[in-house]
This record gives C-alpha cells, structure tokens and sequence, in this order.
DNA sequence: CACAATGCTTTAGTTTTTCTAATGTGATGC
DNA sequence: GCATCACATTAGAAAAACTAAAGCATTGTG
C-alpha cells in the first residue's frame, strides 16, 4: 500500500511546537518567526483535516491525539537524525572493490592486505584480478590500481610508485662472477625488455657511462612479468623495478648485478573515478598502498 | 544533542530513488518531472558531501552508504505514514471532557454513561459535574450540557431536547383525588415555578382552556432542581419536563397530574467550541445522548 | 484596575525552494 | 547508424515558506 504522507515540513514543525508546546519556542528552535510556526501548523491541521492544539488566546495545549501522533514524529525523526549520523560517521567502512592488475596483485598486494585490514576494519577489500579496461561505469568496482604512463581520461590517477630500474638475473647467470658486474659483462648478456620500452636498456648503459660495443642480445616480452620470468629462467636479465624484485633479491631467487638505478617512464598508479565526492576509503588504500611500497626496502 | 536534519523533502524523493533504484520511477511515484529527482540528489549530495549514487549514463546504482541510509529512510517514512493513518483512523478514543450541570448529571447522564461507553468503547468520559460558566479557552473541557435558550456567543450549542412540560405531585398531594385533575383543582393548588419562567403555568393554563379563577398560590425557586424538591416534598405540584420527571414517575415518586403538555422555552443543548474541526467525539457523544433521552418513555 | 507584555493569528508581500520545459550527453538496443 | 532511454543541466516559472507588521485575547504588574 501506498504512503500518503503529509507535507513532511509541516510534521517538522509540528513536531518542535509539540515537544515545547509553544510555537514561539519552536520558531526560536527552527531559527524562523513565530508566523511561521503558525502557518504552518494550521496548513497541516487543514491537511489532516483535524485540530491538533488548542488555542488559548495566548499559548496552545496539544489534543490527546496531537500528542501520540508527535511522539511518533520525534521517533522517526531521531531516526532519521541516527542514521544521518551514521552515514558520514564512520565513511571508512562497507567494501571497497579494487581491482588490481594479477602481477602486481599476487606479488603486492595480496601479501599485504591483512595489514590494510588491521588499519580499517570496517573496510572490506575485494580485490578483481583483472587488467581489463577499467570502466566504473559499467562495474561496482571503486578504483583500481594500474601500470603506465598515469594519463587517463576521465579518471584521476595518483602516482604510487615510479619505476626505478636495475638489473637483476638468477644465480646460475652470475656463477663465478663477481658483484656488481661490470658494464661490458653485462652488455654481453641476454637483455630481456617491455616491448615499446626498448629504450631503457640503453639509457641505463648510457647513465652509467658504459662506451663499449653495444649490447647486441636483446629479447623482447609483452609485458613486465614475462621479461623477469626470464631473469628467473636464468637466461638473461631483466631491467626490472627494484621494490618489483626486493622480495625475490631478499629471498635469494634474484640476484642485483649493479648498483646503478634509473627513473623509469612508467609508474604504478592508484585509479579512480573523477566524481565530486571521491570515496574517501579510496584515498586512504591509495596512501596506504603507497606508504607499503615505499617501505619496501632497496638493495 | 539537537538534531540536525537534511531537507526532508530531499530524503523522501531520495528514499523512493533508492527504492525504486531509478529516477524516473522516483519521478513518476511522486508525480513530478525526472528533472525534479535529479535536481533533488544532486542537493542532498551536496548537503551530507557525498555521493549516494553512482551515475552510468544510463541508469544509476547505489552505493553500499546509500543503500543502508535509505532502509533506515524508508523505516521512518513507514511510521510517519502510520502514525499519520492512526490518527485519522479511530478518532473515536481518547478522554472526552464533558461539563455536566448536577443537575443533569445524576438524573439523566451518569446513569446511561455505561451504554455510550459500550457504543464506544475506546472513549472514556470524563465527566465534570459543575455549573460554572464555560470556557473552553481556559480548560479542558471538550463539551457540556447545559440548559438554557441555546444562545451562547461563540459556541455551538445544538439542542438535546426542549422541555415539555407537564405537572406532577407527590401523591401526598392527590390523596382521595380522582386523576387526571381537572384544571380548577389544579388551578387551587400551590404551584411551583422558576423565577424567570413565571408565565409558563399561564400559557400552561391557557393550553387546557382553562376559564375560572387565575391560580394564586405560586411559589418561585431559582431553579429547576428546587421546583422538583417542591412537589417530591409534596406542599406543591410542579411544571416539570416530563422526561426529566419520567423516572419518578414511573418509580411512584411522583404523580402526573394532566395529560396536557406543553413546549417550554428552554431545553437541553449540547454546547462546544466553534473551531474549523469540531471533535467528532463529541457530535457522537450528543447525538448518543439525544436518542437516550428521546428514548424515555412519555407518560 | 489600567497597562504593558506575551503569545498566537492574519494579511500582504518577499524570498527561497521546488519544479518544469527544453536541451544535452552518454549508453544501449535494433 | 539511428532511435531511444535515463539522467544532467540550464533558465525560468510556479509554489511554498517565510517575514514584517498589525491585531487580538490573555496574563502579569504596578
């Protein structure tokens, strides 16, 4: 069945006038006239089709009636007032779906999730392993978290963690040699890279001064996480991003060749909607996120 | 702590586009454009500074916040409506106040109240036995019986019933006499009347065609109440309504004298304030009395 | 007991809010 | 590709809410 609700303005006001049974009390309360107050009580009389105080020359009485019907008003008025409350008071809760590249996720942010639910417990992550186009019109998804160059459209995009490359391989590439490599030893190698970022290997030689032959053994992959498959492999090295491969240099599975780290033209970056509200537990994962990678320790 | 409420009108066009998780059915439950809808989001958005929807070009969606803000709306909204149905449903409850003359009250009201509240059960009569002047401004009082000539500025006073007036004795009176008397035996006696009604046993007379000698042994009392003292004392016979005298009579107390009746100048009115709504209570209430006392036997 | 003060009402006019019509935008279906 | 649908935006109209001022009945005060 249909609601059929008076004028929700005139049981506002009604309701202060009951409670102080004074429509000089509930104007000063309302911050508008005491003609105010009047008018509108006696348009909702009119709506009810019923008296609800009774004039006494100076200062009303509420009818039986009157008072019940205000009792209710007040109770779902506090409620209302209750769950306003809530609605702004604690925005850190509900969940947050994030989704997240698979290679940085399982590698990131997966292993550190527990401590981002140990600082926001209301805060449920839901994490979409998928490197799909993000659209957050068409999905529930509130943000994400994405490799590039950070532009666009549509979306902001914060800057997590900028590449910071240096080249690592498996012990097997470095047995009997010694750390750090030299440049012409490592010029001599296997040099996996990111196809379309082919420039890399040679502003790294370039930024530490190498002049001898050019690299000449180069292996292209299409993404990041198949170029340190290759370092892996043991056969070739990667120019990889050092808080990428701390854990596995920490863990002995890759070895650091050379000190030497440069900026890369790519850089992790927090995704989200332009809107004019932005989901504050989308800012705080950004910060949080941020905070872990740059804890990561380098080599 | 004061309450601090968003535009409601906001929150009900609100609750019916979560509800309804569409604009435009929003719009078209409460009759207004989508254009409306959207305008008042937009506000209420702006008002709590956040978002509650999420927008996808065509269509929207909530967010969890939302979601749970509106359940709580919509929670409240249901007791408004309630709240609201309640009190046009059973407007026949509650305490009626009804001034009663003493008079009145022992003869005629009292002993009939326990068949009004069997008529209406969830009204309770509160009955205040006192003669005073009424003023509805000053007191609780929802109606009063009163007797008189049913003019009475500024209130409404609707007739009960007017006097019909016939005489009676006590029995003491009419030792050895045949009844009915006829209009010279009467004319002999002492006749009691209220000061201001003197002419009433002339027309009385005049009535029955009375020609011979005008009655001479009148006695005035102040009130109806002592002219019916008068002939249960039986010293004298009295002009008395038959409805009110109907009891006594029928009980042996007293004694009709004649057959004739006559209308009196005043009667029993039901009397409450003029207001824009009268209190149905009390229309049921008069209209309940009327049939009782139109109920009485007739001699 | 007159008189000022108080609290509600009423009227007329102003301000604010709400709504619509028209137009625009992006998504979706045929 | 084109029509359609759902919401957004704008400007302006309509409606609601409010105020100021004057009025009225009651109440408290000197």
């Amino acid at each position: 069945m249909k609601r059929r609700l008076p004028p929700l303005k005139a049981l506002q006001v009604f309701e202060a006038a009951a409670r102080r049974e004074s429509f000089k009390d509930a104007a000063e309360e309302l911050n508008v006239t005491d003609a105010a107050i009047s008018h509108q009580i006696k348009a909702l009389e009119e709506w009810l089709g019923m008296q609800l105080f009774r004039r006494r020359g100076r200062g009303v009485s509420l009818t039986d009636a009157a008072r019940q019907f205000a009792g209710h008003l007040g109770a779902a008025f506090d409620r209302i007032d209750a769950a306003t409350k809530e609605l702004g008071d604690n925005p850190m809760s509900g969940t947050l779906r994030v989704s997240i590249a698979p290679f940085y996720g399982n590698r990131l942010v997966l292993p550190r999730l527990s401590r981002f639910h140990a600082l926001y417990p209301d805060i449920k992550v839901e994490p979409d392993m998928s490197s799909t186009v993000l659209d957050f019109r068409k999905t529930d998804i509130d943000c994400g978290l994405r490799y590039g160059h950070g532009r666009w459209p549509g979306l902001i995009a914060k800057e997590i963690h900028r590449d910071s490359l240096a080249p690592v391989a498996a012990h097997a590439m470095v047995d009997g040699l010694t750390l750090p490599l030299d440049a012409s030893q490592l010029a001599s190698m296997t040099l996996g890279f990111v196809e379309g970022d082919e420039a890399d290997w040679d502003r790294w030689f370039g930024k530490i001064g190498y002049k001898g032959p050019a690299p000449k053994d180069f292996l292209g992959y299409g993404n990041r996480a198949r170029v340190i498959d290759l370092a892996f492999s043991g056969h070739g090295v990667a120019l990889a991003d050092e808080k990428l491969t701390a854990p596995d240099v920490a863990a002995g599975h890759l070895v650091r060749l050379h000190p030497e780290r440069m900026e890369g033209e790519r850089a992790m970056w927090l995704v989200y909607p332009d809107t004019e509200f932005p989901d504050p537990r989308v800012i705080a994962f950004g910060e949080w996120f941020k905070a872990e990678v740059d804890a990561i320790a380098d080599v």
